[in-house]
DNA sequence: CATTAATCATGAAATAACTTCATTTAAAAA
DNA sequence: TTTTTAAATGAAGTTATTTCATGATTAATG
C-alpha cells in the first residue's frame, strides 16, 4: 500500500514544489508521479495535496506522510550505509568487560553466536572481578563495557539492552521463603553469598539495603554455581538477577523472592564511546544481545 | 530497492523461524518470498540469513535489516491509524495560548494555512499578556500553549518545534551597536524595552541578565511595532527573536547584536495534555507549525 | 484578451516486477 | 532407507509501473 517510493515523492514534492521538478528529480516522467500519486490516493481515499498552487500545499493527510518521510527515510539511507559497511569489515577484535557476572549464563551463547560470522572477532573478556572498567573504556583499552550503572554520560554512550529483576534467592526451608517478598530489615541479620565485589558497589546494597542497617554477614565466592550451593544448603541467601534464578527454582533447588513490593528491577546496558556507535562490528554484536533476549 | 514488503518479511521471519511459516503469515507462496529474498539479497550483495537452521540464523546484514524493520514498521502503522482517524476529525475547536508574544509573527500566518482545511475549527487565541497558560492546559480549558519554558513535564507532553536565538536590539548610532555581543554588564544601565510580562518571566532576565546587577529602567509597551520604533529612536533597547529582527535590520531601521559571545538560544515548544497527542487535529496543527519554520 | 508556456491528468501500450505452478534439491526425522 | 519437511529454481502467468502521446487547465506575457 504505502511504500518507501511513495514516500520519497513526497518528500521530494516538499522540497521541489511541483510535480515536474519532483519527476526530474527522481528521474520519472510526470506522467509515471502522477499515476503514482493518484494510485496512492485512490488507496488511501483520500486527497495528499492541492496540484493548482506553487508551491503544492498538503493537506493534513499529505502532511501526515510528510512526517513519516521525514522521520523514516534517514533510518534507511543509514541501514544502507551501514550495510556497505558491514562488508567490508574495519576491527578485527572486540575487548569486552563485563561488570555483571551473572551475565556470562546469556553472554557466553551470544558470543558464539556472534563467532560464527566474524571468525577472526576475538572477544576479550578475561578481566578480573572488583575490577571497575569505565576508565579503559575511556583509554581506549576497551571497546564495550555491560554494565547496570551509568556514569560519565558525557563522554559514553549506554545503550539500554534489557531490564531484569534482582531477586533473593534462599533455601526452600527458609524462614523467608514464605513470604511474598523481603524489606530490608528482613536481610538485617542475614549471611549474603556474593562474588566478591565491594560492598558499594553490589545492587543490593546500592539499591535495596541502601542506608538500612545490615549486622549479617557478607560472605564472598568466586563461582556462581558454588553460590546456588550454598544458598540450597541454607548457609546464606543472595541476590542474583532473575534469569540465572529461573531454571534452579523450577528445580526446587531455592526458593525466589522479590527485593520489596514491588520487586526491585534493573537496567542493563552496553557502554563504549561515541564513535563506536557506528562501527558495523559493534552493531552486530548489540543485535545478537538483543535478539538473543528477546524484544 | 529496499521496499517495506521487505522489512515486513526479514520481521515475520525472526517471528517464525523458518521460510514456509513466513509465507503462510504473510499469504504467499513458499516460492514468491524464496525468489523474493533472494533477489533482494542479490541487490544487496550479500546473504541475510542461513536457511538450514531452525529457527533461521540472520547474518549482521540480516540483523541490520531487522533492525530496521523494528523501528520503521511501527511508525508506518501509526501513519495508516492516523490517516484514518483524520478523516472522521472529531474536535471542532482548537484553543490555543501564546506565552512568547513575538510568536504572532509567523503564527498568524500558519494559523490562516491550518484554516485552509479545517475551516471550522477556530483556534482561539484571544489571551491577556501577563497570564499563566500552563494551569488552565491542565483544567481543560486550553488545547495547545506555545512556549519556551519547560514546567510540569510529568503531566504535560513538550514537542519541541524549533529554535531560536535571542538577540539584543539597538539604534544603529548606539554605543552598544560596534560591539561583536553583550554581556550582562553591558546592559547595567541600559533602557530595556519589553511586552508588560513580569521580569522574572522574560528570557533576557530569566537566562542572560540573572543574577547580576541591573541598575536601568524596565519600560513595558504592548505593541510589537512600537518597540522597534523606540529603539530605533534610540529610547531604549529591546530583546527579541531573531525571526522578527532581521527584516527590521536589513533596512537598517536598527542592529541586532548576539547576548553573550556564543548567542542565547532559546528552544520553543508546544505544550499539551498527554492524551492529545493523538489528536489529528492537533497533529496536523502541529506539522503545518513545523513546516511553516522549515527543517 | 488572446497567445504562449507551463503544470498536471489520462488512456493505451510497453516494460518491469512479482507471484504462482510444477518440479527438483537438500536436509532432517522416522 | 524411506519419509517428511524446508527451501530453490525455471517457466508461465499476473499485476504493477512506467512511458508515450495527447488533452485539459492554469498562470504568465505581449
Amino acid at each position: 500500500m504505502i511504500g518507501i517510493k511513495h514516500l520519497k515523492t513526497i518528500a521530494t514534492l516538499k522540497e521541489t514544489g511541483s510535480l515536474v521538478n519532483t519527476a526530474r528529480e527522481l528521474f520519472l516522467t510526470q506522467s509515471a508521479l502522477s499515476h503514482q500519486i493518484k494510485d496512492l490516493e485512490n488507496k488511501l481515499d483520500c486527497q495528499l495535496f492541492e496540484r493548482k498552487t506553487q508551491p503544492v500545499r498538503f493537506t493534513p493527510q499529505g502532511m501526515l506522510l510528510l512526517e513519516l518521510a521525514y522521520e523514516i527515510l534517514p533510518k534507511i539511507e543509514a541501514t544502507k550505509c551501514r550495510l556497505k559497511e558491514s562488508l567490508n569489515q574495519p576491527i578485527s577484535q572486540l575487548r569486552l568487560s563485563v561488570e555483571c557476572h551473572a551475565c556470562f549464563h546469556w553472554l557466553l551463547p551470544t558470543i558464539k553466536e556472534f563467532n560464527n560470522f566474524w571468525p577472526d572477532i576475538k572477544i576479550d573478556y578475561e578481566r578480573g572481578f572488583s575490577y571497575d572498567a569505565i576508565p579503559d573504556l575511556l583509554n581506549d583499552e576497551l571497546d564495550l563495557v555491560l554494565t547496570s550503572d551509568i556514569r560519565e554520560p558525557d563522554k559514553l554512550e549506554y545503550v539500554h539492552l534489557f531490564d531484569f529483576k534482582l531477586k533473593l534467592i534462599v533455601a526452600p526451608d527458609h524462614d523467608l521463603a514464605k513470604k511474598a517478598y523481603v524489606t530490608a530489615l528482613d536481610l538485617k541479620t542475614e549471611t549474603i553469598i556474593s562474588y566478591p565485589i565491594p560492598r558499594e558497589r553490589q545492587d543490593i546494597f546500592k539499591h535495596f539495603i541502601q542506608n538500612a542497617r545490615f549486622d549479617g554477614t557478607l560472605k564472598t565466592v568466586d563461582q556462581g554455581l558454588l553460590i546456588f550451593q550454598l544458598v540450597s544448603a541454607g548457609m546464606g541467601v543472595a541476590a542474583l538477577p532473575d534469569w540465572l534464578v529461573t531454571p534452579y527454582e523450577s528445580q526446587g533447588l531455592i526458593r525466589s523472592i522479590p527485593l520489596g513490593a514491588l520487586g526491585l528491577t534493573r537496567p542493563m546496558y552496553l557502554a563504549m564511546k561515541k564513535d563506536m556507535k557506528d562501527n558495523p562490528v559493534y552493531r552486530h554484536f548489540l543485535n545478537t544481545c538483543k535478539l538473543n533476549n528477546g524484544r
